[in-house]
RNA sequence: GGGGGUGUAGCUCAGCUGGUUAGAGCGCUGGCCUGUCACGCCAGAGGCCGCGGGUUCGAGUCCCGUCACUCCCGCCA
């Protein structure tokens, strides 16, 4: 007895099926209609098959009426190709089916957004009619490869000795970090759960219940604006935690995970065997990017030395007014144009900077630009020999408080870099970011406040907190970087309640409000709590790395629109008053004019 | 909350210094076509030029406002 809809599916036929009566069924991808002969070539989740018709058969007239996306079900032989008209491109393109029945399913209005050949639609419309846009080959991979490659994760996890255990979605309101989704509560008029940012005390509390080797898929959920690689509302994390562990366990447990993943999933680009080790200051110095991207070979400089003194007068000034300031040089193999460097400096205009002093470097070795011409020919060729730089190379400059221009520098050296064309795009370059300072000076509100993790234990324990400038504490707090992507944070926690005490009164919070807020976990500290620490690598990043997509939603089934709104669904929608009445909410809606 | 970009047919886009009846390709509908696989050929339908106001004899085009989408900044412990 022949199944009701299908004996294969539409990827499966071959050679070898030739000959066989078969029953297909599936979507109508593309119909060409030569008159005396009809293609359908018959898609499902599993591939492509060309089936065809001719004008003697029964079935032909109601073939003829089929449109695209119609669901249909064929019965009909397999035949054999002629040479001439296989089909290398198709995993079934040595075959086709020859109808002999065909039974519309289901029929499909005039598409809003057609699936053959995805040609480019707006966004809006992709996302309003998404159960089409998912139907599309690229989309309906990537989400495919998202389901594999999370597979794979907790493959590597168990294996890894790693249990995942599930925590609560309804939870509370957590006062540091981003903006809370709220929920209501009925019971409770006018208290409110909040989602999860992150799992982040859990986690804690779960190593401080004596579990070890904690790993989640997680949701977490922060209400902040989207950005190309952050959904609005909601993404995945891995989740991990571990007891009794040191910085470097921590590494040596998640470094093989992500080298894995990207090796099996990452299209055989090269994959960094051994993370380099960067530290946040040196990352800064280097890169002017606490997420640099190493596929960019540029590394900046320090030549002040060169400028002191120099008759290139604003930098000089520069430097003899302020011992913090500096000359920071940007080397650019190749970019010895001065069509290049004004394309550069232009930029910089655009960037809201004064300009971007440089030197290049043309046949016979002679530095051009006018900040060659302002220092002199020893001090150019100085600079240059310090740069290692070569004919048809430049060089530019960036002066003042680095704390202030390194952000700037940065985003120079991204620019020259990928403008030069010296960035490897076909790999996969890694480091971890290590010794982020624990605290931060807070401009807005005048204070130091927690840079990372409030949770995190500052390297040299209560003897730092005690004795150290807060600022130049370093928390055991790391990053995983991966080609200027931040793909995961984490830390090797504080599990002393003194620590936390102290560490919170130096951001300004005293023992009141750590109890308040954060008393559950400072009470599972007062009981035994082990060593431990984490990190958490985001799932939606990785996927979109090894997915080769620029923007989140392409890896994403059901996105938002960057308003966070759910075209398809209607999130967020009204609801009924009873329901408000129900939750003890009244409305008190801006005023729109 | 702020800044940039975009907005003309279902879609991608063209439309000059303001000047008759706003175009092309794809898609759609109909017709023809026996080997296509981005099938081909012919014909046709399809437009509040995002919306509102202003300047002008005249606005798709210029000005102001507004809305939508998107990218970025703020924000994201």
């Amino acid at each position: 007895m022949t199944h009701t809809y299908r004996t294969h599916n539409c990827g499966a036929l071959r050679k070898t099926d030739v000959g066989n009566e078969v029953r297909l069924s599936g979507w109508v991808h593309r119909v060409r209609d030569h008159g005396g002969l009809l293609f359908i070539d018959l898609r499902d989740h599993y591939g492509l098959t060309q089936c065809v018709i001719e004008p003697d058969a029964e079935a032909f007239a109601l073939a003829e009426t089929v449109r695209a996306e119609w669901v249909i079900r064929i019965d009909g032989r397999v035949d054999k190709r002629s040479d001439e008209t296989i089909n290398p491109q198709m995993h079934t393109g040595d075959i086709e089916v020859r109808i002999s029945a065909l039974e519309v399913l289901s029929q499909a209005a005039e598409l809003p957004l057609p699936v053959f050949g995805e040609p480019d639609y707006p966004e809006d419309t992709r996302l309003k009619y998404r159960f089409l846009d998912l139907r599309r080959e690229t989309l309906h991979a990537n989400i495919v490869r998202r389901s594999e490659i999370i597979s794979a994760m907790r493959k590597h996890m168990v294996e890894q000795g790693f249990t995942e255990y599930q925590t609560p979605i309804l939870t509370a309101s957590s006062p540091e970090g981003a903006r809370d989704f709220l929920v209501p509560s009925r019971m409770h008029p006018g208290r409110f759960y909040a989602l999860p940012q992150a799992p982040q005390q859990f986690k804690q509390l779960i190593m401080m219940a004596g579990f070890d080797r904690y790993f989640q898929i997680a949701p977490c959920f922060r209400d902040e604006d989207a950005r190309a690689d952050r959904s609005p509302g909601e993404f995945y994390q891995l989740d991990i935690e571990m007891s009794f562990v040191t910085q470097d366990d921590v590494f040596n447990a998640v470094e093989p995970v992500l080298r894995d993943l990207f090796t099996e999933f990452g299209g055989g680009k090269p994959v960094t065997q051994e993370f380099p080790r960067i530290t946040y200051a040196e990352a800064m110095r280097k890169y002017g990017n606490d997420k640099p991207d190493l596929r960019n070979p540029i590394e900046m400089q320090d030549v002040s030395r060169h400028f002191a003194g120099s008759g290139f007068k604003i930098f000089a000034g520069m430097l003899e007014k302020d011992k913090k300031n500096r000359v920071w040089a940007i080397p650019a193999k190749t970019g010895g144009s001065r069509a290049f460097c004004d394309r550069m400096n232009s930029w910089a205009q655009g960037e809201g900077q004064p300009g971007l002093g440089y030197i290049f470097f043309r046949n016979g070795g002679e530095g051009a630009g006018p900040v060659a011409k302002n220092i002199g020919a020893e001090r150019t060729s100085a600079i240059r020999e310090q740069l290692e730089l070569e004919d048809g190379d430049a060089v530019f400059f960036v002066a003042g408080d680095p704390k202030k221009f390194a952000e700037f520098a940065g985003a120079a050296r991204t620019r020259a870099g990928e403008e030069l064309g010296l960035v490897d795009h076909e790999r996969f370059d890694f480091c971890w970011i290590v010794d982020f300072p624990m605290y931060e000076w807070d401009e807005d509100n005048k204070k130091i406040d927690f840079s990372h993790n409030p949770f995190s234990m500052p390297q040299g324990g209560m003897e730092a907190l005690e004795s150290m400038d807060p600022l130049d504490i370093k928390g055991w707090q790391y990053d995983i970087v991966c080609n200027g992507v931040e793909l995961s944070s984490g830390a090797i926690r504080n599990h002393k309640p003194e620590i936390m005490l102290k560490a919170f009164e130096i951001a300004g919070y005293g023992p009141e409000v750590v109890e308040e807020k954060f008393g559950g976990m400072l009470r599972a500290m007062q009981y035994g709590a082990p060593p431990h620490g984490g990190i958490a690598p985001g799932v939606d990043r990785i996927v979109m790395l090894l997915a080769g997509e620029p923007n989140i939603r392409e890896v994403t089934m059901f996105p938002m629109n960057q308003q966070a709104e759910d075209l398809l669904m209607g999130a967020p929608s009204n609801v009924s008053a009873a329901q408000l009445r129900e939750l003890h909410i009244r409305l008190n809606l801006p005023n729109k004019t």
